[in-house]
DNA sequence: GCCGTTTTCGGCCCGACTGTTTTCAGTCG
């Protein structure tokens, strides 16, 4: 079995789990958890990385016993310390850990004083009322654990954006409707455009007086309020969300959105810089002494340490500090580039849109062409198209565009990659169309080698354009399937191929640090809606705000081009 | 466990709120 690197974070951060319920350095944990994040958000595989004898003390956070510890993972597929660990403590304490509430400490006296070590043990401890007699504990807080476990709060998923979205936006207007408020924003996760939101974190400016906090938790929506202060509250709503709501003073605002957007290791960074010029950054401002220099708005806090701002969607870390001290950010990509969609479904297949009202639906988007992408004869369950029932759609497409104006529908298909790397329908069918979108619908269980080698394989074909959601997840529903993404992306430069970034809020596949990836090998990227319908052409946002993650410029992307030069990029 | 223009040891980001305490540890972000 290849080890993935979220195999390396999972372990690193199982290790972080342990040793902080053993009361170890928390410098060392944090150490182990940074590692966990780095390999959680990196395209490059480690075991390619040491395949390839490369250096692994050379990525920043990794230190010799740490690549000494990724080395035997790649080759055992295990950590023999996490294993002597988990001999110690039983597997069920990484539950423990994440029920709110409960930290290293308290997990630490439940299972030395109480030998709880899952949360089913823990619940029926907490009825019989013993776990409010340890030290530190109480009757309120032996309540409070219940709850949260009787709810499985540690197997919470994370919220989908789209999802949290929506409940932003009622709850800001809802903010907005008190007099006494100035200004409201969403930070956090939910800022930086992540896939998934643990929670939503709401700022609010407000005027002398104001009782914001009263209003908070007064809204309709509010399940349970799980504090209250005067400058931060959090409540949980009926749907599970948890949600924070911070007083801000309006000349640190900046420094607030700042510090409340995150991510959390990009703070630091920044703050670490601050550190070196004599400056301490906090929520409120920056500061030299006592005396506040900045903060009234992010870029001034920015400015300070000597960076340029940058944009929330990258804030993780990952790089963008460094790129911004060289002045290489990239020039983000917005909604208003894009020209056109190259992923779309009609009712001749599986949509529920015609062809003319898809096209319509484009051009009320301001776009300039739009490919549609039926499936192929092999998706038989959404109606797949035959060669017979392609040449007919390609048909009415040469009608339907003669009589258009400033506006092309090109002729295309989501052609199935079969199980052999074959695609499903001849050459001679397919060298009629404009473009193809390739992608697989089946076989998903096949070993990372022969996935791998059956889209490569489909690669070779001549006519093979832009490979459709690559890796095929669907957040929080189905695992992505194994595949060697980053022999995808060489490949896809070697060959002239593209990759496609599904806007789809479900799939947003590719994820960032392939984008990434992609833009480095320079291979170019289609946002695509995959719209099943008119409606849905709207999700190409979602997949700007994926691509803005994944530090893509509008040159990096296939559809920020008018159809001219489109054309000649999709010659091979 | 990492790291270094104070470099191989001694630092490591910062503050709010709760609950259990009687001055603060634990948790969270």
């Amino acid at each position: 079995m290849p080890v993935h690197n979220r195999d390396i974070a999972d372990i690193f951060n199982k290790m972080a789990d342990l040793l902080e319920i053993k009361a170890a350095n928390p410098f060392r944990v944090r150490a182990y958890r940074d590692a966990a994040r780095i390999f959680g958000g990196m395209a490059k595989s480690a075991s390619d990385m040491i395949a390839e004898g490369a250096d692994l003390t050379e990525i920043p956070g990794i230190g010799d016993d740490l690549a000494e510890k990724i080395r035997e993972i790649v080759e055992t597929g295990s950590l023999a310390q996490l294993t002597a660990l988990e001999k110690e403590l039983p597997s069920g304490i990484h539950d423990l850990m994440r029920i709110p509430g409960l930290g290293a400490r308290r997990v630490q006296a439940l299972y030395e004083q109480l030998g709880i070590g899952d949360p089913a043990s823990l619940e029926e401890a907490a009825r019989a009322g013993r776990v409010r007699q340890l030290d530190g504990f109480g009757a309120r807080l032996e309540a409070n654990i219940l709850e949260e476990v009787e709810k499985k709060r540690w197997s919470k998923a994370r919220t989908p954006w789209h999802v949290a979205e929506a409940v932003a936006r009622d709850l800001l207007a809802y903010l907005q409707a008190d007099d006494s408020v100035k200004q409201a924003a969403a930070a956090g996760s939910f800022r930086r455009r992540k896939e998934t939101v643990g929670d939503l974190d709401i700022l609010v400016t407000c005027r002398r007086g104001s009782d914001i906090m009263d209003h908070f938790i007064s809204y309709g929506d509010v399940e349970k309020v799980i504090s209250r202060g005067k400058t931060r509250s959090s409540v949980r709503l009926r749907s599970g969300l948890q949600v924070d709501l911070r007083k801000l003073p309006q000349v640190g605002y900046g420094a607030g959105l700042h510090y409340f957007t995150g991510a959390k290791a990009h703070n630091i960074a920044v703050r670490r810089l601050g550190q070196k010029k004599g400056l301490k950054i906090n929520e409120y401002g920056v500061f030299k002494g006592d005396k506040r220099v900045a903060g009234r708005s992010e870029a001034s806090v920015y400015a300070e340490v000597g960076l340029p701002c940058i944009a929330p969607e990258l804030r993780e870390d990952r790089g963008e500090i460094e790129a911004a001290q060289r002045g290489e950010l990239p020039e983000l990509i917005r909604i208003e580039d894009i020209r056109g969609d190259l992923h779309v479904h009609t009712d001749a297949t599986d949509g529920s849109s015609t062809l003319a009202e898809m096209a319509d639906g484009a051009r009320a988007r301001g776009w300039e062409y739009l490919a549609i992408t039926d499936h192929s004869q092999h998706l038989a369950m959404a109606r797949g198209l035959d060669a017979r029932r392609l040449l007919a759609s390609v048909e009415a497409i040469d009608r339907l565009n003669e009589t258009l104006k400033d506006f092309r529908i090109l002729k295309s298909i989501e052609v199935d990659i079969l199980k052999d790397g074959s695609l499903d329908l001849p050459d001679e069918v397919l060298k009629v169309l404009d473009l193809t979108v390739c992608a697989v619908h089946s076989a998903f269980g096949l070993s990372r080698d022969l996935q791998t080698e059956r889209i490569l394989r489909a690669m070779d074909n001549p006519f093979f354009g832009i490979l459709a959601h690559p890796t095929g997840r669907l957040i929080n529903e189905r695992e992505p399937y194994d595949v060697d993404l980053e022999r995808l992306i060489e490949a896809a430069a070697e060959r002239g191929c593209f990759m496609e970034l599904n806007a789809h809020p479900k799939r947003l596949d590719l994820t960032a640090p392939y984008c990434q990836a992609a833009r480095e090998k320079g291979v170019k990227i289609a946002i695509s809606t995959d719209a099943h319908s008119v409606d849905h052409l709207d999700d190409m946002r979602f997949g700007i705000h994926q691509a803005r993650r994944g530090w893509l410029a509008p040159g990096d992307v296939l559809n920020t081009r008018g159809w001219g030069e489109l054309k000649k990029l999709l010659k091979r």
